[in-house]
DNA sequence: ACCTTTTCTCAGCCTTTTCTCAGGCTGTGA
DNA sequence: TCACAGCCTGAGAAAAGGCTGAGAAAAGGT
């Protein structure tokens, strides 16, 4: 189980009219500790949202009823300090809309990976104020190994490591959740798009790529759970 | 990440009908930190003002009852020490706008870009001497970098460097985000007028000219995280 | 009206990254 | 100890992302 405790009393709005992919983003919202209420319409969206007041949304644009935007403007002309995640279809082309990420908004085309998903949404509630507690500067650090969100670095004992975007996404799930193990499948679940339709052996090609990276250095922090998965820890803690 | 708390405390009315703009508006000017209030009509703002008392107003000079020159009247005759940012259609008006702007009010056409907004409303609040906190010389610096808000300049190391308008708020963008890396998204939304219907590649463009003409000194500045966006950072961070 | 500057699009080129695959290695259970 | 499933890793093809020059279109100045 995911440390839970951190993203507890965060309320978050799924909004999207394909179930399939409401669920699968509530269900790993839930599963990282978000309390999660679902809407299939913009009109629905906006009736839970006076009453479960959630601190952000997750908003298709497109839905039956309207458009994403015109949610958006509703939630907000209501006073609301309430923040905003899009997602948007990449049909064709990027159909950006003007100021979506003014405001501390964000917005991720689909397909997207769970994992990202979540560290955006994360990142959102931090920069408009929501979360308190997680004052800490987007930064995850485990042993001398650190991740740093804003700037994309990641260091091993203060050397600077040169990362591509898929490395960087999978170290950051290993560090979330280090001191565990966690399947190659739940993986690929979250760090890669959830439409993926490849072989799971990619993981243990891109666990390869890292470990040249990071574990080159003593004393090596990602360690192989034969017939479970990996886990990233200190030799003392064996 | 604009840093909200200098702007906390100044309040700013915005008046315009089209609740797209207005919304667009005062969402990006929360974001930065300034307590905001709007209105849809002349009387509306009046009525608002009254109650608000704003450091300074936002308002469209196309208003469905009077037009935004007498609503500027009458604020002023109420003797407030009021700042004025007029929004006029691009339609041949300016001109009658630029006379009217007396003492240290300011105007813009629509469409705008959002940074630029930002930037006269604060130059603005500067000039009538509100804000007496944010005295700083409107100088942004990075390394050997620096760009005056005042006079448009911007110096590497002591040489005077020619920028283009969109250079020099995409440059500004970067410093003001300085060691954070922004997406292309991002610079698009804050730099490019919101209206902007086309291509993200454009900000490569404009990367690739700015590069020309602050990265032809040493270290570089500007760097590319791949599949991210862009940084301004220091070699020594390295 | 003319010339200059600036904005924006586009395509070719290059680099990095992603992903697949196959052969070799290793830990574990019988 | 042997055999096999699970894991590691190098090679390389395919795709994606990014840079830049050229030039059309638009804006601005005189």
């Amino acid at each position: 189980m995911p440390k839970s405790s951190e993203n507890t009393n965060y309320r978050i709005l799924v909004v999207d009219d394909e179930s399939s992919i409401s669920d699968l983003i509530s269900t790993s919202l839930r599963f990282v500790g978000f309390e999660v209420r679902t809407a299939a319409t913009g009109s629905e969206a906006l009736t839970v949202a006076e009453e479960f007041k959630p601190h952000a949304v997750v908003l298709d644009v497109m839905l039956p009823d309207s458009d994403g935007f015109e949610v958006c403007r509703q939630l907000r002309s209501e006073g609301l300090n309430i923040g905003v995640l899009f997602l948007t279809a990449k049909d064709g082309m990027e159909d950006k809309v003007a100021g979506l990420t003014i405001g501390g908004d964000d917005y991720m085309t689909k397909p997207f990976s769970l994992e990202e998903l979540v560290a955006r949404l994360r990142a959102l509630l931090r920069r408009i104020g929501v979360a308190e507690i997680n004052t800490d500067d987007e930064k995850i650090r485990f042993a001398d190994l650190e991740l740093n969100e804003a700037t994309h670095e990641v260091r091993r004992g203060g050397v600077l490591l040169e990362t591509s975007p898929t490395e960087f996404q999978l170290l950051r799930y290993l560090l979330i959740n280090a001191d565990r193990v966690v399947s190659k499948s739940q993986i690929l679940d979250h760090v890669w798009q959830y439409d993926f339709r490849g072989d799971a052996g990619i993981v243990e090609t891109y666990i390869s790529y890292l470990r040249k990276k990071i574990d080159i250095f003593d004393p090596p922090l990602i360690h192989t759970v034969r017939g479970v998965g990996y886990r990233l820890r200190l030799p003392a803690a064996k």
